[in-house]
DNA sequence: GGCGGCAGTTAACAGTGGTAAGCATTGTTG
DNA sequence: CAACAATGCTTACCACTGTTAACTGCCGCC
C-alpha cells in the first residue's frame, strides 16, 4: 500500500529532513538506511532512488551544515573593527560546532575517503565559510592591525587552529583545569595574537 | 582441529600485532573482527576472550600508538633552547600524524562515545605527551621567551592548534595556495608565535 | 486502449559486532 | 591414578548494516 505523495520529489525533501533530525537526535553511527526509512515511512530502497548511495546522502546533508554554518557566520560578522569582527568569526564557528555536534562530524570530521567523493562545485560552496574570515584578514592588513602574507593561508591557518579547538572539545578530550569558555577564549586569543602587527 | 599455541595468552599478543598490521594497511573502516581474526588465525570470537569487545581492543591499539608518538616526542625534545625545541616538538607531533594516518585518526578522532569508555589511566598515560609540551613552556617561560599564565592550558592551546592542522590536513581538506610543508611551517610559528614574550 | 516510464515495493546478498552453548585440552586435587 | 574444574577455543546463531535485482502499480501520452 503506497501512500500516494503530493508531488514528485516530496520524499527526497522528506528524507532529508528527517536525516537530519535523526542524526541530530541519535548521531551519526545511528543513522541507517533503514533507520531513515522507517523514520520516512518508506522502505529504504526509496532512498536510492533519490540518493546514489549513503555517501551522497552525507554529503548533502553536509551542504545542509555548510549553509546553517554561513548563517550563523554572517550573523557574526558585523564589526566594523577588523580584529573584533574576527574574534566574533571565531567564537562563532566554536559555537557552532559545540551547539551541532552531529553536523560538525558530518561537515568536517569524516573520513578522507568519503570526503574524496564529496563533489567539487559543494567544496568550493564550503569554501565561502573561509573566504568570511579571509575577508575580516584583509581589513586587518588593510588598517595596519594585522600582519601576514597571505589572507588565504592565514585563514586557513586560523581555521586549522578553530578546528583543532572544537573537535577536541566536542571529543571531550580537553581535560583542563579551567571552565571550558574560558579554554575557548584562551584558544581564541592566542590564535589571533599570531596575526596582530 | 586447533594448533596448540605455545602459552596461555600467547593469542592476545598475535591478536594486537595483526590488529596493527591490518590497522595501517587497510585503514580504520576496514578494521573487523573477522578480519582480524582470519589474519590471525583463529575464530573471530576467539577475540572476545581477550578483549572485552571491539572498543577495548582498539583502546589497546590507542595505547600503542600513545606510546609511539611518545617516542618520537622524546626523540625531537633535545634542543636546549626552549622555542627550538617547542618548534621541534610541534613539527614531530605534526609529522608523526601524516607518517601514521590510521595511528592518528584511532588516537584522536575516534568518536566521543567511544572515548567515553576509554579507561582512565591509560589516558593519564596519554597525558605525558601533553607534559613535554608544558615542560617546553615552563622553561620558555622561565627563560624569558615566552609569556603565558599557566603552561598547563598553554600546551593545551597548543595542541589544539596542532591538532587541527593535523587533522584536516589528514582529510585533505587543506586547499590552501602553497605547498603543505610551507603551510605547516606557517602554522606552527603562527601557533608559536601566540606565545612569544 | 495500450504502452512507457516513473516511484515505490519486497526479497535477497554479503558483510558486520556480539552472544550462547559446546568441546577439547590442561592443571589441580583427592 | 582418577575425577573434576577451569581455560582456550570452536561452531552456530542473532540482529543489524549498505546495497542490488526483480517486481508491481500508477501516471500521462499517443
Amino acid at each position: 500500500m503506497v501512500e500516494a505523495r503530493p508531488n514528485g520529489t516530496a520524499l527526497r525533501r522528506a528524507i532529508l529532513d528527517e536525516s537530519r533530525h535523526l542524526l541530530v537526535a541519535e548521531g551519526y553511527d545511528n543513522l541507517s538506511m533503514r533507520k531513515i526509512a522507517r523514520a520516512v515511512g518508506c522502505s529504504a530502497t526509496s532512498i536510492y532512488l533519490h540518493f546514489d548511495n549513503r555517501d551522497a546522502l552525507i554529503h548533502a546533508l553536509i551542504d545542509e551544515g555548510m549553509e546553517r554554518l554561513h548563517e550563523q557566520l554572517v550573523v557574526a560578522s558585523v564589526d566594523a573593527d577588523p580584529l573584533e569582527r574576527l574574534k566574533a568569526l571565531a567564537h562563532a564557528y566554536v559555537r557552532f560546532g559545540l551547539d551541532n555536534p552531529e553536523y560538525y562530524q558530518v561537515m568536517f570530521q569524516l573520513h578522507p575517503e568519503r570526503m574524496e567523493r564529496y563533489p567539487v562545485e559543494k567544496f568550493r560552496r564550503a569554501r565561502r565559510n573561509l573566504e568570511i574570515h579571509a575577508e575580516a584578514l584583509t581589513d586587518g592588513v588593510a588598517s595596519g592591525v594585522f600582519v601576514l602574507e597571505s589572507p588565504d593561508t592565514g585563514a586557513h591557518v586560523l581555521w586549522t587552529a578553530l578546528h583543532g579547538l572544537s573537535s577536541l572539545l566536542l571529543a571531550e578530550r580537553v581535560d583542563v583545569k579551567i571552565a571550558d569558555e574560558a579554554f575557548i577564549d584562551a584558544a581564541i586569543q592566542h590564535a589571533l595574537e599570531g596575526f596582530k602587527a
